[in-house]
DNA sequence: AGCTAAGCGGATGGGGTCGTCCATTTACGT
DNA sequence: ACGTAAATGGACGACCCCATCCGCTTAGCT
């Protein structure tokens, strides 16, 4: 994932600059911030910034690898819950608690990453387990059978229309959306819904790609 | 509303040719799409667009108050249903088809407009009558009495958030979390909730404003 | 038909971002 | 200490969009 070993000292350090500054800028301005504004937040050269991340798109992979790896371990926590239900409640807030405090981890979720592919690889890998979580969730009677994985995908895409601006209102909102779909999703009371959208790559990325 | 009696024959002709290329453009790309790309669609100058149009909010305005007023009378509708909980559902689910079917719309909600009167006017003359709705049906016994005007704005936003593209999938999951969402709304199996996020500005409008 | 003001659209300047090039600086092995 | 290759950063050309200016065209009245 990083060959940084070759590095010399200064340009190692650089590289962890841009990226912290890479992070505090995706979070709070979204994903399309100037290329120029990170380096300057960096304290570096703007041909600095390329020459270490070729494209916008390796930066972001790369700023969001670690977060994404959060989202995998908050599905081991659920995992590891013994009640499957209160698990996959605890992982659905957790990680749309992250999608409210970060404008660019919200956007990333919408945006299409053609050849990311350790990224993807660590998506799968959250997205196979949550979907474990949910099994045990509904053998254990509590959530509904006709939960499907792509609810997951419209609940997160939901919670990014409600997470514009970082203010306590949008936190607020997010909160009491993702309680009302909790309440939906449970078992008990559950009425006939329209079908689930096709998990097609259009849906879960919009027609949005990253340029 | 249209000081457009003192315009010659073909001035009047144009503005409308730009009124409908404005309309397309805005539903299919977004709000941002460069004004001179709408200014093609009609086939008419730039400064043309800009003569007719000072500003790119007024030409938003114009181009949906028109779907605002839809807005509004979907609101009278539901009013006029005799069975309050019915109105009330499917005023939600007409609004949000609309917003699905078209992406400026949907842009439009979540974008201020210091200045543009008639468009607040109609917003605020909806939002009334859609208070009124929820009032009936919370008398009716159908729609939680927690039920907050707030929550209205919470689930458009998130409509917006399923429905970013105009592909079918899009439509397939606005459906599901609209009927996710109007399950949580009854009365019936109601639980305690987490409180509405304030109904501030900066939620309704996140922090975006039209450049 | 002819006049005039309204209307028109292309050209243009100003601002902003992207991504590269190259002269200069700096780390690090000897 | 010194030489070399790695690393740096500012300047630059290309592109896109906004919004205005100005010389030309045309509708509509007499």
């Amino acid at each position: 994932m990083e060959p940084a070993q070759a590095l010399r000292a200064d340009a190692r350090h650089n590289r962890v600059r841009i990226l912290e500054a890479a992070r505090e800028a995706f979070a709070t301005r979204g994903l399309d911030v100037p290329m120029a504004a990170i380096a300057r937040r960096a304290g570096i050269g703007v041909a600095t910034l390329y020459r270490r991340f070729p494209s916008r798109e390796s930066l972001i992979t790369e700023v969001f690898g670690d977060e994404l790896a959060t989202c995998a371990s908050v599905v081991d926590e659920a995992l590891a819950d013994p009640d499957p239900w209160r698990g996959f409640c605890s992982a659905i807030e957790k990680v749309c608690t992250m999608q409210v405090a970060d404008r660019g981890f919200t956007d990333a979720f919408l945006t299409a990453f053609p050849d990311a592919i350790d990224y993807e690889r660590t998506r799968v890998r959250a997205e196979q387990g949550f979907a474990e979580v949910t099994r045990r969730a509904k053998a254990a009677g509590r959530l509904r059978a006709d939960f499907d994985l792509a609810d997951l995908t419209l609940l997160l895409k939901a919670n990014c229309g409600v997470a514009t601006g970082t203010s306590e209102a949008a936190a607020a909102g997010s909160r009491r959306l993702v309680a009302y779909l909790l309440q939906s999703f449970r078992a008990e009371h559950a009425e006939p819904l329209p079908p689930a959208p096709p998990l097609t790559l259009d849906f879960l990325y919009g027609s949005a790609t990253v340029r």
